[in-house]
DNA sequence: TGCCTTTGTGTCTTTGCAGCACAATAATAA
DNA sequence: TTATTATTGTGCTGCAAAGACACAAAGGCA
């Protein structure tokens, strides 16, 4: 084999760590291996990208055939390339996270998911390949960002309460006291980015608390002004 | 061709922007290429990546044969592969950036750049390929990290003084209307960072200011107990 | 009607950031 | 030797944001 040819023995794929929120614990989406390599071990989902097609195409192409989903928020993270990181061959991974609504995702519609799993990030075991790096980097990435972007509603239903969105980022970003409700709020009512829908929860056996909805409109026109988001 | 061949009928290289300091302006080291495609064009200094070779060794590689300098300041800043954005076929780069002090730079050792020459990033102009996008993120990336972690150190010489730092954060973060010097010390010396070597500037035609040092063992055992650099 | 659970709210203290001016030092020129 | 020039080094005062903290109000349910 000449040593051009060499070069381009080798491929590229993109992995996608989905992510996902219950009203608890921060999940992600996993698929059960039905072959060699790593066969029956949960992974990541992900494909080889197409030859005439662009990284970001393929990463969305990954999570419309498991979910169903377009649209959604995807970012890419990092780049894995070790020689052996494949046993097969030489493929280096683009890891893109994405950011559903649980709801949404309703049933596995497609193909090389034997079977799909939500699992709760802290409860991850041993993965396929360095699937579990992957995890790491993309979890730091998203623990920066929830903060620096308002990305953490693309997890909520579009009316969602002040309480949902606290418990949200405390799952993400586990801080070790919790966080302080009154504080919370006050900072996040102060970016006047939720609009309050004047509805409140119904069939709680409690008192209800109001709903609110992002103002996505609001934000972009404040981000064209220079606005940063910080929370 | 069969599908699978096409897969593996492609390429990925690394880019590398180089940064350096001249005490007044950011600057990145371009080569200008020799062959087609772009023949002329001031380009990143890149190399496909070898197929038994991490992408990290990679980037490494590219540096030496350009600077003959080893275990320098290098990071992943992200991957690009628009399907168009090599005119010869399908090649994916990995972006890094690494971080030199211009004075270790001497003259070009090796090979594949027929000139390198320092380029202020303010006054760079059109690149090959999509080598200004690949700037623009490298900068950006290399803005946020300056004040998350102790980077900026590995631009200078081993002793400096504050003037010398405060130049090269302002060179970088480019502040509307510039740093205070007294608060940016504050927060400087506040770190317990710097050692002063009870030195002082020799030559200079007014009061000679102070030589500082960065401590990086006293840096690296803070981190163990959960520092984090933050300016 | 009382009980249970969760929501919604204000104040005080502390901390970090921004803004600002002048005396001390060394080289050089007169 | 003295004056000039250039740059260093230093502290205080608001102001804004963050953190800590407790209790009445609302609704379902027994």
């Amino acid at each position: 084999m000449s040593e051009v040819e060499s070069f381009f023995k080798s491929a590229f794929s993109v992995d996608n760590v989905i992510f996902g929120f219950d009203g608890g614990d921060l999940k992600i989406l996993l698929i059960q291996r039905g072959a060699a390599p790593y066969r029956g071990k949960w992974a990541l989902p992900g494909d080889l990208v197409y030859p005439n097609e662009d990284l970001d195409t393929a990463a969305e192409r990954v999570l419309e055939q498991l979910t169903g989903l377009r649209g959604v928020y995807l970012e890419q993270v990092r780049t894995f390339g070790a020689v052996d990181r494949h046993p097969l061959g030489r493929v280096i991974t683009i890891a893109y996270f994405s950011l559903i609504k649980i709801s949404d995702y309703t049933v596995t519609p497609a193909s090389f998911a034997q079977s799909a799993k939500w699992h709760s990030v802290s409860k991850v075991g041993e993965l396929a390949f360095d699937h579990n790096e992957i995890l790491d980097s993309c979890l730091k990435r998203l623990k920066r960002k929830v903060r620096m972007a308002p990305i953490g509603f693309e997890l909520l239903p579009p009316k969602f309460t002040l309480t949902e969105l606290q418990l949200l980022y405390e799952a993400i970003l586990a801080p070790p006291k919790g966080i302080d409700k009154r504080n919370f709020r006050k900072k996040i009512l102060s970016t006047n980015l939720l609009h309050d829908l004047n509805e409140v929860q119904e069939g709680v056996a409690h008192r209800p608390a109001k709903l609110y909805q992002f103002d996505k409109d609001k934000y972009e026109q404040l981000v064209a002004v220079g606005y940063s988001f910080d929370i």
